[in-house]
DNA sequence: CATGTTGATACTCTTTATATATCAAATGAG
DNA sequence: CTCATTTGATATATAAAGAGTATCAACATG
């Protein structure tokens, strides 16, 4: 079944004349004729009834016809999504993200894609960096917000913050009123760290931190979310170092100290396939790159 | 946008592979590149990613993939519902009867009718005889149950019931009790009789059937619906000649009696136009014929 | 580095669709 | 009643599209 059939068996449907209905189908009449004979062959029966002064609807071509109407109008639907998919306006993203990034600047950029592409959905999950950048090598994901130890193959990146790390301390600890502090007084306090399983880059860098001030740090916990650590730290069971922006949670009973001469950073980043053709995708990428170099710091609150 | 793309599209889509696709299509596979090349120009994206090693859909191919799908679906939809119309399961049959039928046969027919075609639907529409001649001309109506003064161009028909008259009288009526009476003693009654404009064959039937009798009747009410007729000489209003079916009415107040040589009937037909192909009108009338040659009386309630 | 995949391309041949010209049947005007 | 006109159907030639064969470049594998 031919869909140019459908469309000549619709016009001669409604104007019931072979010669009118070639004339608005911009054809002749005789294929016009071969053509509706070839659709009754098809269905098995005629469709219409013709006389040489008039053409009507067998009552097979009455029942067919809306049919046939509702096959055209799924065929422009399905177009039009796939246009409208296609051009970005409507579909899924699916972003990874680590816990943190929340306390970024990741909740605004979601923020200026839902204004931006309303029709559009985000699908969002929390997973490690290693896990986000398998799942978007692999294309489960189109991107990610996470920490990237240096250049990945396939990976195109952004940097969405350079933050140095602060003591993270309960509010209830001699040092929480402190301006700043060495990082070499906390020596003796017991860590609360993020799983190096989950986070091996942040892991080796509160330790190479501590190691660049002549100890080790005793670890009293590790746990897998962020929010768990503060919390915990919050509970008096030890002190954590964190990048900068933790300082925002806004969580009763944790204090932020500056560290003095840390020299150790946390990098942020945005990261996507580099060959991903996702129109959404692609938007998003800009608009990321965009709002970071307009160097705007306001942060949506949602 | 041709079907076949739409076709080789979803077999792509399922296989994610050129050779097997364009295999269980039973076609090479250059024309399926080709093909789906052209599509995707259509559509104005890519619908998939290859690589020498690996076929994936894009997020606009995944979107358009459901859609196709419904396309393909709708079109076998379209192709059923027309084939099954035209094999006369399904579909809508308009008929057109005189009230009368309903005391004779035409119940039994439609019930015939629903058991042969469940899925098809019946429309009735109580009009005169000459409406329905005309309703089945113009093609308004299938086929009528009607009273065919005679041979009508382009229609056939079959004789239902061939009846004598009785005379219906109130059974408070000093007659009402007989076996049978001679038309002439009523001469003196007020008649009820069905409209002219109505039913020109019943009201001459009638005249002629006193004339011959040596009067002209009385006429106290003409009315347009047999029900009427009937109630009114409950009432005691008059007294009317009907066809014998009438007396299967069940009303109460009124009593049938045999005329003697009224020596005229009432012919019951169901009548068509001859050249029309409507499958179920085709059915239809195969089930009246036979059913009225089986010679079987009884009569089915519903 | 040779070999066997993959999907894309070039070219030919067949099929299909279309247009022009024409026909038979029916209608309407004179 | 006759002739011109209109209807949809048909015949034939031409142009477009589809499919097949052969081949290519890119990649993976041993």
């Amino acid at each position: 079944m031919e869909l140019r059939r459908l469309q000549y068996f619709i016009v001669l449907a409604e104007e019931l004349h072979f010669r009118r209905a070639a004339a608005r189908l911009a054809i002749s009449q005789p294929p016009l004729s071969i053509a509706i004979k070839q659709l009754e062959e098809e269905i098995g029966a005629p469709l219409f009834e013709r006389s040489t002064k008039l053409v009507s609807l067998t009552p097979v071509g009455a029942a067919f016809y809306p049919e046939a109407l509702r096959i055209v109008a799924q065929l422009d639907r399905a177009r039009s999504i796939a246009q409208r998919v296609a051009s970005g306006e409507r579909g899924v993203l699916r972003l990874g993200f680590v816990g943190g990034m929340l306390l970024r600047r990741m909740p605004e950029f979601l923020a200026l894609h839902r204004r931006a592409h309303p029709e559009a959905s985000v699908i969002l999950r929390e997973l490690s960096s290693g896990e986000q950048i398998r799942s978007i090598r692999s294309g489960e994901l189109a991107a990610g917000f996470l920490h990237m130890g240096g250049p990945v193959e396939e990976l195109d990146h952004l940097l969405m913050a350079d933050e140095d790390f602060v003591a993270c301390l309960p509010s209830s600890h001699p040092l929480a009123g402190a301006e700043i502090v060495k990082v070499k007084v906390l020596r003796d306090e017991r860590f609360v760290m993020f799983s190096r399983e989950i986070s091996p880059g942040y892991f080796d860098t509160v330790i190479s931190i501590c190691a660049r001030e002549g100890f080790s740090p005793t670890i009293s916990f590790e746990v897998g979310h962020w929010l768990t650590a503060i919390l915990l730290v919050a509970k008096g069971l030890g002190v954590a170092l964190v990048p900068r922006c933790f300082a925002n949670t806004g969580l009763r009973g944790v204090s932020f100290v500056e560290l003095k001469a840390a020299r150790t950073h946390s990098l942020a980043h945005f990261a996507w396939k580099r060959t991903s053709s996702d129109p959404l995708l692609l938007r998003f990428v800009d608009l990321v790159r965009t709002t970071l170099s307009s160097r705007v710091n306001k942060h949506l609150s949602d």
